[in-house]
RNA sequence: GCUCACGUAGCUCAGUCGGUAGAGCACAUCCUUGGUAAGGAUGAGGUCACCGGUUCAAUCCCGGUCGUGAGCUCCA
């Protein structure tokens, strides 16, 4: 199963379509061209289109800009916009601009002109003394962009292929008003208090060590999370007719020859040898679940057989491409694989759909999906294809989902439908995906036996919901800013004694509430109680009991609501019902 | 993997134009027993990522390695 993409969609409905953002940032970027030529005397030109969320553009220079340059940009920018240069669209003959750019000396530029078929139009955009060589459309003029910000700094290789020279690219976004623009930049920032590295930390959830990039450690705190999300997706999971397996992290050699990953993922696994053989870590669960199917004869009748895993998987990800728990090593992707009749494909895709609509709501996610059909090289018929999309296809529209098609980004052994899920501030996140696969049947001869008595070759779909636990944990503390809902807070309530002679309250409260099966701890130090709650207010517990003289008497508890203070005094037998329908309903 | 930047106490960071370092928070001890987001005092804590080089002397300069970040690339 294919490693989930992160993507983000965090534009704020601002523009009045896509068309008129794209036109916006893109006159937007020819002005910082502009501005970094005015500055940067020498400098070659990649090139600069809009982008979701912003712009950028590729320079060639012989010095590293630095950040301070980017200011400096910024002011010949809004020089260039307080100029409210005309754009003005010239055509020219393949020649003219072949000559007109070499001339610039705009290498770039000739070698794209070269590369343009030879029946498009070549256009040029003039805006004073600058021209670049653009399609278009634009502004009319410079002036028209208000809002602008240049926002990063980074390498990108010429035309996107690692044998090309690195240029240097300059990353911004504009909007229309000054107030989009800080509302964007405050998104960025309210994205950037969330990062689910910064939390982890804060809250004691796990880390990350030199000793093992990409392998990382989970703390108490952390663990009891994931613990928590194991065992709701293990409750969901049977009551959709799941059984539970676990396949070992290393198998031999023959097993991934089988697979077709010693050929084809290599470079992407873990090796070691053993008694003189070669074994592989696993980097995906499905051979194992192969084994499992085939360890006996099935019937007919058998069909449906979901077989779910937690499992552990090693892949050897780019050292560059590793990003806290969101992109990792060694990770447990919730995997399931359905053996079944063709005949089953469109029910038990249903099915999958109803159990990822279950779960994504739990946390509140909105979702969407997209469908992907045939890629170019791809195993199997056309006519099995054709088939399993419609299948697919059908299903989606039987449920009235909308969906988006990715017409030919489908996995090389099936197509597949993707879950992108949003989070509390908009972003997008590829986690659940439903992939029909005709290759391992074939290379592991899966069958079933018939109602005929004959061999029968069963389809299989493999299925993630969360993805990769590590990830989705992430997106969760990014989702809560760390603020867990009740069922999956390490800490769910803290006693806070007001002076040392409450103590002994506290420790029953303590207790009475362990006893109940809330998490909970006492704090006991010597310490006012306003510094007690501003700590636990920081731990993001959900509930603080704050116990002094009257509590002790009346054998009550003076409840605080994380973020929503007071919340007045309840008895304890009282607040502990209240607690666990909340833990139970995992609202 | 590639480009650029970065790596100083558990955390967030300052600093030394080359003479082995500092703050806040956290931690420990003591005082304080205080009712809804920081009471006070004292103290401990660092081979300045690692390995080499230059130098009388390197945390600082140079090279390499590892790690981190932003991108790129890759992604059965």
């Amino acid at each position: 199963m294919g490693e989930v993409a992160l993507t983000t969609d965090a534009s704020p409905v601002i523009f009045a379509d896509e068309k008129e953002a794209e036109v916006y940032r893109h006159t937007s970027s020819h002005i910082l061209a502009q501005a970094v030529k005015r500055l940067f005397p020498g400098v070659k030109l990649g090139i600069g289109p809009a982008i979701k969320d912003g712009f950028y553009y590729d320079f060639s220079y012989h010095d590293s800009f630095v950040p301070e340059d980017l200011e400096k940009i910024e002011s010949e920018m809004a020089r260039i916009i307080e100029e409210d240069l005309p754009m003005v669209r010239r055509e020219m003959e393949r020649e003219e601009a072949l000559a007109f750019f070499a001339g610039l000396g705009e290498v770039f530029k000739v070698e794209l002109i070269r590369d343009l078929p030879a029946d498009v139009a070549i256009s040029v955009y003039h805006t004073g003394e600058f021209a670049d060589l653009c399609a278009g459309p634009h502004l009319s003029s410079t002036g028209k962009v208000r809002a602008v910000k240049l926002l990063s700094l980074a390498g990108a290789y010429w035309r996107g292929s690692e044998k090309n020279p690195m240029l240097q690219r300059i990353y911004g976004t504009s909007f229309l008003h000054r107030k989009q623009l800080d509302e964007y930049l405050h998104r960025l920032e309210e994205a950037k208090k969330r990062d689910h590295r910064k939390l982890g930390r804060e809250l004691d959830l796990f880390s990350l060590h030199d000793e093992g990039p990409g392998f990382p450690l989970l703390h108490p705190r952390g663990m009891i999370v994931r613990n928590e999300l194991e065992s709701f997706w293990r409750e969901e999971h049977r009551l959709a007719g799941y059984q539970e397996i676990k396949t070992p992290v290393i198998l031999n050699r023959a097993l991934w020859e089988r697979s077709g990953h010693w050929d084809h993922y290599r470079e992407n696994m873990y090796f070691t040898r053993i008694d003189e053989q070669d074994f592989a870590v696993k980097p995906m669960n499905c051979p194992g679940s192969m084994l499992v199917y085939k360890d006996k004869i099935h019937s007919y009748r058998d069909l449906p057989i979901r077989l779910a895993e937690l499992g552990l998987v090693h892949r050897h990800e780019l050292s560059g491409a590793l990003h806290g728990l969101m992109r990792v090593r060694a990770f447990t992707q919730d995997d399931a694989h359905i053996f079944m009749l063709p005949s089953q494909i469109k029910e038990e895709t249903a099915k999958i759909i109803d159990l990822i609509d279950r779960l994504y709501q739990v946390f509140g996610f909105d979702y969407h999906v997209e469908l992907s059909t045939r890629p170019e090289k791809a195993m199997g018929s056309p006519e099995m294809w054709e088939t399993a999309t419609r299948a697919l296809q059908e299903v989606l529209l039987e449920r009235g989902m909308p969906f988006a098609i990715n017409e030919g980004e489908g996995a090389f052994y099936g197509p597949k439908i993707d879950f992108h899920l949003r989070d509390s501030i908009g972003r997008t996140w590829q986690c659940g995906t439903i992939q029909l696969d005709f290759q391992m049947p074939e290379k592991f001869d899966l069958f079933y036996v018939g109602e005929d008595g004959q061999k029968h070759r069963p389809a299989v779909i493999h299925r993630v919901i969360f993805g990769s636990v590590e990830r989705f944990f992430a997106v969760l503390i990014e989702h809560y800013a760390g603020a867990f809902p009740l069922w999956l807070a390490p800490l769910q309530a803290i006693v806070l004694p007001v002076a040392e002679r409450h103590h002994a309250y506290a420790a029953r409260v303590l207790a009475t509430l362990l006893e109940a099966g809330v998490r909970a701890e006492a704090d006991l130090r010597s310490e006012k109680v306003g510094y007690k709650i501003r700590e636990a207010e920081l731990r993001k517990v959900p509930y603080m009991l704050v116990v002094g003289d009257k509590e002790a008497e009346t054998g009550q508890v003076a409840v605080r609501r994380r973020r929503t203070g007071d919340a007045g005094a309840f008895s304890l037998a009282s607040f502990i019902g209240r607690v666990k329908e909340e833990i139970a309903s995992r609202s």
